[in-house]
DNA sequence: ATTCATAATTGATAATTATGAATTATCTCC
DNA sequence: GGAGATAATTCATAATTATCAATTATGAAT
């Protein structure tokens, strides 16, 4: 049944599925983990669940309160103003790092990826052009060659995904997001490093003015964004 | 027999027991750890030793291989080129706002600590200059007053704390550091954040220096410093 | 040196007890 | 009778123990 190469352990498996559970609000923000339930939903025993959920914990996606149980972590207002000017000083040290490293077929590579961010971003397709900037900030991160640089701002972005993109949703975002791209692509193509480290942090505190922008609507509009209690 | 007032679950203990053993150098880097016999040791269950190794694991201060055990884990010099340049791009930002943020009351709070450190300098003890300096920083970033800023800087720091302050032992360093620390007073009481920012990287980098330099001389004199396989 | 059997260790399960927190029910006092 | 404090109940987590399976390390025999 499980044909596979490298060697795994149950607990690491329950992490990843766990953490897609809680990227996809399948396991909504606030809600209690019921172990007992989830462990037979997932034919294991409690113990590697437990395992994972430490793992979870650590990761900042779930919290632990002792004897009462497991819940899915809530992303405050508070967290956002706090992660995303931390997140901009370490990516736009990523892209300095990538440009000043960056070699020609790296350069391909992104261009490629900016290319499909162009294509979904004149089809309006939001959920891919979500993904491939996902893809082309790793690569950008990849680039740097820093690997501390890398888990650091990764393990940053594990806690910022329960957002899933939702700045894009704000009207004129995922243009002004492209635009910026585009800008980062030219200080890549003029090997400018300091450029690209400039744009890249304005891009990432864009996103948080964006952020805030939606949620206030969001608001106004009176639905709140996660489940009140 | 447990008289503690803060709700406490045994694994956290553990994790926190574990992690000065390691610190101490009680378990030493790439020594395998014997669940069985730590178990025993702590008068515990294995269950919540290995619920404790995998938090230890997602901190990075041991390493778990699949079906192979828990091994303590050593540091690079990969590990100190990738580090200190994080942390003295994030620690540089915590001054920069501490700085900003600074009232008159914690700026004399700062001197105390300083004062402190200008007193163990006088005397050359590493270790309490050692033990100050660690307090300062702690001070410094949590006058900054960003949570994820601190969460971040902690846990790089966590990983750092394997070297236990090795660079503090090259002859002059600990002078030198202190000389980096009176400027980094004298941006506080000119309330100057940008200098502050630029002081306390360059002192973030020149530790990384003073590490290169002992760990080089320490390999001439040909004691390593870790346990080689 | 290779192969095979054995031992040791981790990974995982299950049953059980203990503990703490929350809720419900009860009681007292006004 | 009702409000608030108190006691009992309930329920989920925390932790122990015993056990088994899977895999790696070892050591002997050929």
């Amino acid at each position: 049944m499980n044909s596979r190469i490298a060697p795994t352990v149950l607990y690491q498996e329950v992490v990843e599925r766990l953490r897609q559970r809680i990227y996809n609000y399948d396991l909504k923000p606030g809600e209690w983990i019921d172990e007992q339930a989830l462990a037979e939903s997932f034919g294991i025993s409690r113990t590697p669940l437990r395992e994972a959920l430490k793992v979870l914990n650590s990761e900042g996606l779930v919290v632990l309160k002792p004897r009462r149980g497991c819940f899915v972590s809530e992303i405050t207002e508070q967290d956002l103003d706090e992660i995303f000017p931390v997140m901009a000083l370490l990516e736009g040290r990523c892209a300095y790092d990538a440009v000043r490293k960056a070699k020609p077929k790296d350069i391909k590579r992104l261009n490629e990826i900016h290319s499909r961010l162009e294509k979904y971003a004149a089809a309006g397709d939001i959920d891919r052009f979500y993904e491939q900037n996902y893809i082309f900030h790793e690569a950008v991160q990849k680039l740097a060659g820093n690997l501390w640089l890398q888990k650091t701002v990764g393990d940053l972005r594990k806690f910022l995904k329960l957002l899933r993109g939702r700045q894009l949703k704000l009207p004129g975002r995922l243009e002004a997001s492209l635009k910026e791209h585009r800008l980062i692509m030219a200080a890549f193509h003029n090997q400018n490093p300091s450029a690209a480290e400039k744009i890249m942090h304005d891009h990432l505190i864009a996103q948080r003015m964006a952020l805030a922008i939606y949620d206030t609507e969001e608001k106004q509009r009176g639905k709140s964004s996660f489940s009140g209690t």
